[in-house]
DNA sequence: AATCTGATTGACAAGTCAGTCAATGGCGGG
DNA sequence: CCCGCCATTGACTGACTTGTCAATCAGATT
């Protein structure tokens, strides 16, 4: 008799109050920005008392550092699932990149919110830069890597980073759109415009409804 | 006698110190992020008192409000004179639009650095997304419509939403790159960038490298 | 049951920041 | 030359925030 399914027992173990510690920062951050962001209000997100938070942080900064380290390794585990269940077909595992960008497990509100945070905050603080550079880089290369493929297979006259760009751009410039625009638009348009864009670059492989064109 | 070209006298006209006050924001925020931006570093940047600050501003968060009015109007400014000065092709407009967001003199690291600043708060401000809201909406519309001329003239099956979507989110992304990545590239690389997706979006118009193409 | 360990709380200290205000200073008009 | 007005300063306040810490509490172990 150690599970309480109703109540959460008072006292947690570690990892899962630190867990849930990071989602009320996460939460917090979408809610009120990384300017307003303070112990006490996640502590309150958390339902706890602002002390604990910081039993299990030491301090604020490493909170966040630790936030945005935990949605980047969260990130990066997803794509690199789902291109493990795609295939080797490049044009197979750029769909399924895609696809893992517009999952509405991880793009919610809040997790797009914090991430915008962190962003708008990134270009002060180099440390940010760091925490999620390197997860970044492999994204790119992984990207990189896919274009190129694609680009061989039926000879497009492009350039696979600047391809891998441009794509990385528009899916990142959709979600901006969607979080910040004043009058934003469904998710599915933004699906609609990154598949756009995928035809765009690769158009004997793709249409602009994202659907397959065979050789 | 009443300009000394040397040394700014201690008392300043309304609007210069108004002014002044709004540089030293945006170079605020760009050095130090929207969470660290305090009066009184505003203040230590604009060499004045942190009390000047408030009788100019009467409080922070109308400071930042005018600040990012500012940036937004001087954005649409200078996008509306190079586009009267680009002549009635569309192809030649939208050259210009593109030539503004890489113009140096708009295109500062401050002032990308308060873009990014205000931007990873807009998500949770609503009054930020309307400030800048309608100046963007504009913007957009112009796009569009000069898209849908470009589509009208050599028939590309595209929709000009969507294409306007593109052409914008890449040069947004490519800005953000050079302000967050941990490497940046060079401004020219941002450049091709957003010269190869205008080529893909409208080959018939466009090379790769930017250059015109004839019917 | 007694004890031990580690999670949890809430009161507190120290510092910071936005905003107030009385006093000062310089500039222009009379 | 004097006066009035507005810009300017800098000390001050009150609120808030981060971080500390001693006391408490729950649960496991013996």
């Amino acid at each position: 008799m150690t599970a309480d399914p109703e109540k959460p027992p008072r006292t947690l173990a570690r990892e899962a109050r630190r867990l849930q510690v990071i989602e009320a920062t996460i939460a917090t951050l979408a809610a009120r920005g990384h300017a307003r962001t303070t112990l006490t209000e996640v502590a309150r997100t958390a339902g706890i008392s602002h002390g604990l938070v910081l039993f299990h942080f030491d301090s604020k900064e490493k909170l966040l550092a630790e936030t945005l380290a935990f949605l980047a390794e969260e990130y990066q585990t997803h794509w690199q699932a789902a291109l493990d269940g795609a295939g080797e077909d490049p044009a197979d595992q750029i769909l399924a990149l895609i696809a893992v960008d517009f999952a509405p497990a991880l793009t919610t509100q809040a997790r797009l919110g914090a991430w915008c945070a962190f962003w708008g905050e990134a270009q002060s603080r180099p440390d940010y830069q760091t925490a999620c550079g390197e997860k970044d880089a492999s994204y790119v290369a992984k990207m990189e890597t896919i274009c190129a493929a694609l680009i061989r297979q039926r000879s497009y006259p492009l350039d696979p980073v600047i391809a891998a760009r441009i794509l990385r751009v528009v899916i990142e410039g959709t979600w901006l759109d969607l979080m910040t625009l004043h009058t934003p638009y469904a998710v599915d348009e933004a699906r609609r415009t990154v598949m756009t864009a995928l035809a765009l670059c690769f158009p004997r492989h793709f249409a602009q409804d994202g659907s397959r064109l065979r050789a």
